[in-house]
DNA sequence: AAATTTCTGAGACGCGAGTATCATATTGAT
DNA sequence: ATCAATATGATACTCGCGTCTCAGAAATTT
């Protein structure tokens, strides 16, 4: 027979595939998403040659496995996530819930700050391609986790709250948790990690109790939250 | 729009341009500038080559006025940003003043959306270039301006509020006001315009009574952190 | 009007990201 | 050990951003 190249045959199976896969494809994915992490928690920002350097291979094997600085970040945000999706507050009460899942994440994210930056400049940049039209179906970045565990942290107001006040709630608490919060408070006001802790947990929890007073002056009708109504 | 402008009215430069200066030297600016304003403001985040190309100017004449896209980004932000620095409200109490902030900024940068997007786009790159130790000592982004913008609307609170309170209900003020609920709420949640106000508006009030709440439940001397409407 | 300063346009150039190609090395089944 | 499938490495290429240089056009001065 013939003996041609055919290389192009296994282009695509590199996306994320936790699964348990052997031989030297998944070795090397392995080592450089290692190396990746490791140079990410480090603060940097690794473009893909780079990381080619630091895990010893060539550009051109490092781009057949991450195709982009995209999906490499990509695969690091998912390592970085992994002990925030499993998590699981043992309380019933939605404030120390949503407390919980701060001290949970928070510092989770802290650890990959340079990694959950990337995503978000890469979600900015996925965005500012869709307006002008010059998206080339790509990737498509995930970013909306925040939105199932936050929903969940406050899961045990969902019968006390109206829908329309679950959801409202869900979507305030996610204004102060993520990466935008180190952004702002760390970047702009120079706050330290525990700064920045204190003040997330506090406009939290200043929130669900806001939300839980709420519906209760509906129901009870006076009560110290009055003032809420005139909104 | 107009592209037809005299050059003598040249008083308003913006970043860097030394003060006073006529001729085609601030026409040529000028007209950059309405270029890329008008381009950002459909949703675009042009770069200097595609301003030049829309203004027509030469590439190396665009450079000269913009040396990159950050600069070019900066530009259009201070435009952008003219009618939310000189904002003054006419009430006295904390809570209105934050609404009327709140109404008077958040439209104008959804206007400016595709411009906001890329000031934080920027300031991400900044930071990880700045981690990564090749900062080229160029750019300085600014980002701070929600600090004072808060800080004076909320300034009724001043006496009221121990500085230490103060200061962390502006801090978790600046968590649900700016680019970044834009991003969350509408790219995340798939909110429209007017939800994204009222999410933000009702958190945004919810802090300032939170902590009014805190402060004059401060004689008890315990930690709001119980229920408010324990009385 | 002539001379001088300033502004502009048209390239060439370097650099980093991403793509494509081909030759070689490694693996695994027989 | 052999042979085909597959993984890897070296190299060259495109492309867009930003820099640099230089000659010509415009404006300002005298």
């Amino acid at each position: 027979m013939d003996v041609s190249r055919q290389q192009a045959a296994s282009a695509d199976d590199a996306a994320q595939a936790p699964a348990v896969e052997k031989g030297p494809r998944a070795r090397t994915r392995r080592l450089m998403l290692e190396t990746a992490t490791r140079l990410m928690q480090s603060g940097l920002t690794p473009s893909v040659s780079e990381v080619a350097e630091a895990a010893e291979v060539s550009r051109a094997t490092a781009y057949r496995y991450f195709p982009s600085q995209a999906a490499l970040v990509q695969a690091v945000v998912d390592e970085g996530l992994g002990p925030i999706l499993t998590w699981k507050s043992t309380s019933n009460d939605a404030e120390r819930r949503v407390a919980d899942l701060f001290a949970t994440a928070m510092p989770r994210i802290e650890a990959f700050e340079a990694t959950f930056k990337a995503a978000l400049k890469l979600s900015l940049d996925q965005w500012a391609r869709r307006e002008a039209g010059t998206l080339g179906s790509e990737p498509a970045f995930t970013r909306g986790h925040r939105v199932d565990l936050l929903k969940d942290a406050i899961a045990p107001l969902k019968g006390r709250l109206k829908p329309r006040q679950f959801r409202r709630l869900a979507q305030a608490l996610s204004l102060v948790f993520g990466v935008e919060v180190v952004t702002v408070l760390k970047d702009i006001w120079g706050l330290d990690s525990a700064e920045m802790m204190s003040v997330a947990q506090w406009a939290a929890g200043a929130l669900v109790r806001a939300a839980v007073a709420e519906s209760e002056a509906r129901s009870v009708g006076m009560s110290a939250a009055s003032k809420a109504m005139s909104a």
